[in-house]
DNA sequence: TTTAAAAAAGACATTGAAGTCATTTATAAT
DNA sequence: ATTATAAATGACTTCAATGTCTTTTTTAAA
């Protein structure tokens, strides 16, 4: 895949609060990694970082766990891939290279930049909502690892 | 970028052997490593690899290397792709789920697909020749990581 | 046939992503 | 105030990709 497990992490578990949180209960990193089938601890570090960007809310102690916020639906995928694991991917080289630029271009350079470009609309264009459409129990299905 | 740093060694020592080796000149790794300021013995079994799939023939002993064959140049980096690091990303799901088919289709399913599919296209059209338009000078400046 | 050169092969070391575990901090209910 | 709950934090382990070093194998020249 393109991605980090950290980045399908976040998304699923993002997507998985949008998809229950629906009045005022919050959902627990517990219940997320069970029903996602993801490393508990592993996610938990995941979601603080998301929390601390703003994509969600959280709260500790009794009745805690995370929510959505006003903005958690607008969040585009670029955004989450920014949290986890950085954007850095769409200016390296394809072959390694120090400088990617059209100043050293290499014999790949600008096949690969349409290709990145065109990965990155689409990350940038697609939020959390996008996601969202269908319905519930079958959305829920897949994000799930079975 | 999207790629292992192997399968971006491997383009370019191949391409540095089809540029350089045009006589009967071989080329060594020794060579090979300098110039593209690659670790010179992980070079050497990725250059392995390539040659065990005909891609570059080489031989042992004095004045030996590695030098191109009939088929090099019309090798595409797809193949050179499947030979480093293998083709499992193009059905591999980018959020991370086990399965990934229309079947199972996670929310980023079918614009991933779209994207992927692409990726893999320009690889399989590409070959090596296809890169080394232009002039050589320039072309080994290119794939130098200065 | 001996020697030197070069690839091939194998045994380790390093690194960063991923994953585990224990402890700390914050908070709601009583 | 105390307690229980849940996130946050930090120390550690694991694993695969990457990188280093040494030894082995092959081959051409003398
Ligand atoms: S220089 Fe290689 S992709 Fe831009
Ligand atoms: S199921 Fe996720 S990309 Fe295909």
């Amino acid at each position: 895949m393109f991605f980090t497990k950290s980045f399908g992490y976040a998304v699923r578990g993002i997507l998985y609060v949008a998809l229950m949180s629906d009045e005022k209960r919050k959902v627990q990193i517990e219940e997320i990694a069970e029903r996602l089938s993801v490393p508990k601890h592993f996610l938990g570090k995941i979601m603080n970082k998301v929390v601390k960007q703003k994509i969600l809310d959280s709260t500790k102690g009794p009745y805690g766990g995370f929510s959505v916020n006003n903005s958690t639906l607008s969040v585009p995928l670029l955004k989450v891939m920014e949290v986890t694991e950085g954007l850095e991917q769409f200016s390296m080289c394809a072959l390694g290279l120090k400088k990617c630029d059209p100043e050293h271009p290499c014999p790949v350079h600008y096949k690969m930049e349409g290709l990145r470009s065109d990965l990155r609309k689409a990350l940038a264009e697609d939020t959390i909502n996008d996601l969202m459409i269908g319905n519930k129990p079958e959305l829920i299905r897949n994000i799930s690892a079975t």
